[in-house]
This record gives C-alpha cells, structure tokens and sequence, in this order.
RNA sequence: GGAAGGGUUCCCGAGUGGCCAAAGGGGGCAGACUGUAAAUCUGUUAGCUACGCUUUCGAAGGUUCGAAUCCUUCUCCUUCCA
C-alpha cells in the first residue's frame, strides 16, 4: 500500500469525524481492515445520497481494505430517528427484503464481491432473533440514558416526541458492529456524519463488552449551500437505477449543481485527480461551466457505463448548443390518424408527461414557458397537425429552457 | 387512567357560519436577468369540457338557505397530572 487510503480520504474531502484520528491512521497504513457501512433499505434502489458512502467504500478497497455492506433488513424495521422530525413508516418484512436484494444488486456495480473481497451481509440475520431479556442484559447494560439523551440527534427529537421504539434504534446499530467485528473480525464503521452518534455507540460497545479496538469514522453529507441535503429534488430523490432516474436526468442533475459545490463534488464523487481537481474548481463565472460537464460526464460513467455518460453528455449539449439532435430525446408517438386529426398542445403536454394536468400545462402555455420547434406559443388551445412539423418531421416541443419533448408519428 | 390543547391545500402556518379554492411564508413551476449556476425581481401554484362548474380543511354523521368554521361519534397527535 503506497498512499494511505486515510490521507487520500481526507484530501478529496471525504472524512468529517473521527474517533481516533492517529490511530485509524495506522491501522489502514499497516494491515488490511474489515470495515462496514450500513445501508437502511428504506427504498428499492439507492440514491445520489448514497453514492459518496459507495465512492468511499470503493477507495476503501481498491487500497486493499475489506468493506462490509450491511444491509438494514433488521433494523429499517425500527427506522432511525437521526435526523428526521417525524416517525418512519414503517415497512413490511416483504418490502425491505425486496429492498434489501435491490442493494445488493447495485452494490455489485461498484464493489467486488467476489472471493471475500467484500462482504454483503444482512443484520436482519441477527436482529429479527434476538431474545429480548437477553438482549437488555448484554447489551443494554453498556448504554447510559443520561447518555444517550443529550445525543444532538435525540435532543432534537425531544420536542416533537420519540418513542421507546425508536430509541432503541443506537443499541440496535450498536450491536450490529459488535456483531459484526464478532464475525468478521470488523474494526471501523464508516457512515454518514448523521450516523455520528450511532456509531460512537457501537465503537463503545465494542471497547467495554470484547474489549478490543473499535473504530469509526464519518463523512461529510452532501449539502446545497442553502444546507439542504443534496441528491433529492422535488420529484423525489435522484435515483442510481437508470429506470427511476433515466442517466440523462442523472447527468443533469449534477451539470446543473452550484457553482460553489462544484470542487466538493469533483473530489468525493469522481476518481479524478486531485490536482486535476483542484484546476476545474478554480474555474471562474462561465468557464465553470466546463467543470461542471466533467463533474456530471465522470460521475455518470462510474454510475451508469461510458457509453450512457456519453450519449447524456451528447443529448445535452446539443439540446443546449442550439443544433437539435433528436437521436436520445424523449420521444412520444402517435399514429398518422391521430396526428392528421390534429392534436391540441395542452394534450401533447399532458401525454409527455411535460405537465401534471392539463391545467397546469395551461398555465406553462398562457405564461409563455413553451415553444414549439422553438417557436413561442401562448395559444393554449392551439393545434397540431403534421403540417407543422419541423424538417426532421417531428414536433419539437420545449417546457422552460430544460425540459423538451419529441413528439412524431409512429413508424 | 385523568385533564387540556390540537389535526387546514406539497410543507409550515392563518382562518372559528356566507366576502374561502381558503391570508402569509417556504418549496415548486414559468417569465426577466444570466453561464443549463447563485442572488434578485415578476407571475403562478386543487381539477375541469374554464368569465362558469366540480372536489378539498383527520373520518363518518347531523344542524343550517349556506360549514374549514356549530353539534355528535370515531380516530390520531401533543402537553400536563398519575
């Protein structure tokens, strides 16, 4: 091992918190270390969220290290309090196996599971069986409540309420590191900074009940400036499966990031070089923009393949350079019966998905947000028919200046 | 178990018989300005066959010409007492 992977961590910006900085340190420089990061399946694909936990998890091993993903098949059951102001839903063993699977699929993408290189394992294995007497006598002997309660991510939930049933969720996580450095001899548990204190619980229980050294380490969460938490939209969460959140999408999402985020996001989420790195981010006023297209371009070819990465980064600029290449866009079909009738845009709108109802593309139209083969057009109750449709025989219709559509007959 | 307060549109939060599709803020969408950024300003933000109509204020009933607003039951939450 030539660089430790600890030093490489924290020049790309990666590490937030330690337990015990010198010492991590050494261990990753000395000696291949089992390590684990938890994934709750609350969902049946993972988010842009979870993908810097997965790009730590990658550095991780290319360094020679051996990573655990566990899966949360026991304790999303329970659903974690940190940082949430209401209760979870709560999931049926059904769902969060099939969850669980949908992880550990796309986990595979990115980590070698192979020849015990990595580990996946599920705490639904350990946790749905525990005896409760016996559980609150080896475990929950080692937790203070004094303790746990002036933990920041349970003060906040003091005001709003928290139940016994949630509480229990730090001796839940606690013991799946205990568990786990049990089994396989783990020793560091990586996680997001809101998993601070989960963690802390876990590197204690360790320490008092086996006595051995335990570890953990946390990462910086992604955040707009604004403190919101990057990877969600107001669609929803920006999906790594290509069917929730098609790669184009994917690559936009992060083409479009701020300007300020833009050196963050290159070093946690990209594999290039630091200095090359440190070169994009420097980028002032418009020529930032190129930094941003390696951004998206590179983190679009770990997630979904080169040739996606490209195809996105074509569609866009040729979208947004003015020569409209029609090849990749989204596209809705008619027949030729349906077209020669005509076809009014509020319907065209709709049927694309554009706008949510037709009184809300009504409204995009009357207030000049759409064009027609770029050409305005405030008439909602306007029709087409083929004979407006442009050279390539097609109707290209744009919503705002990011959201167009390809609309022709079908073949 | 007892007492009090409360559930309002995407979110927070006004509204306590008609002037309420419901103030204000946030968020979203669109327009202007720009660099596919941020900030700012403007418009808009239940649905529809649209100067009108239909469905919304925890749920179900009821009173009334008329209910988010009043009554009854149910349900969920919060706080205080035990």
């Amino acid at each position: 091992m030539s660089t430790n992977v600890y030093d490489i961590l924290l020049e790309r910006g990666f590490i937030e918190q330690t337990t015990h900085e010198q010492e991590i340190k050494e261990l990753l420089g000395k000696e291949k270390v089992t390590f684990y990061i938890g994934f709750d399946a609350t969902a049946d694909s993972l988010t842009a969220g979870h993908f810097l936990t997965v790009m730590a998890m990658m550095h991780m091993q290319q360094a020679g290290h051996r990573p655990i993903a566990l899966l949360g098949g026991g304790t999303t059951m329970i659903g974690d309090p940190s940082g949430k102001s209401d209760m979870r839903t709560i999931m049926t063993r059904e769902t969060i196996q099939h969850n669980a699977d949908c992880f550990h699929k796309q986990l595979s993408r990115f980590i070698d599971f192979d020849n015990d290189n990595a580990i996946i394992a599920n705490n639904a294995d350990w946790l749905l069986e525990l005896n409760y007497v016996e559980f609150l006598r080896e475990v929950g002997v080692h937790f203070s409540v004094n303790k746990m309660l002036t933990a920041d991510c349970y003060k906040q939930r003091m005001e709003k309420g928290l139940t016994f049933f949630e509480f229990n969720y730090m001796l839940m996580q606690s013991y799946d590191f205990l568990k786990l450095n049990q089994l396989y001899g783990c020793s560091l548990e990586l996680g997001g900074n809101d998993q601070w204190s989960n963690i802390l619980g876990g590197v204690d229980l360790i320490r008092r009940k086996e006595g051995k050294p335990a570890f953990g380490l946390t990462f910086k969460l992604l955040t707009t400036s604004e403190g919101i938490k990057m990877g969600k939209t107001m669609k929803g969460a920006v999906w790594l499966d290509p069917e929730k959140t098609s790669p184009y999408e994917f690559y936009q999402y992060w083409r479009n990031i701020e300007d300020v985020k833009v050196e963050e996001c290159l070093g946690l989420l990209t594999f290039l070089p630091m200095d090359e790195v440190r070169r994009l981010g420097a980028l002032k006023d418009s020529e930032i923009n190129h930094a941003k297209e390696v951004l998206a371009y590179e983190i679009t070819k770990i997630v979904h393949g080169e040739e996606e990465a490209v195809k996105a980064q074509e569609a866009a600029r040729a979208l947004f350079g003015g020569n409209m290449k029609t090849d990749d866009m989204p596209t809705t079909t008619y027949t030729a019966e349906q077209f020669n009738a005509g076809i009014d845009l509020i319907t065209l709108l709709v049927d694309a998905k554009m706008a949510v109802s037709r009184s809300d593309a009504r409204r995009n139209i009357t207030q000049g947000g759409v064009s027609v083969n770029d050409v305005k057009v405030t008439e909602f109750d306007r029709v087409f028919t083929p004979n407006d449709f442009n050279a390539d025989g097609a109707l290209l219709i744009k919503k705002g200046k990011k959201v167009y559509h390809l609309f022709k007959i079908a073949e």
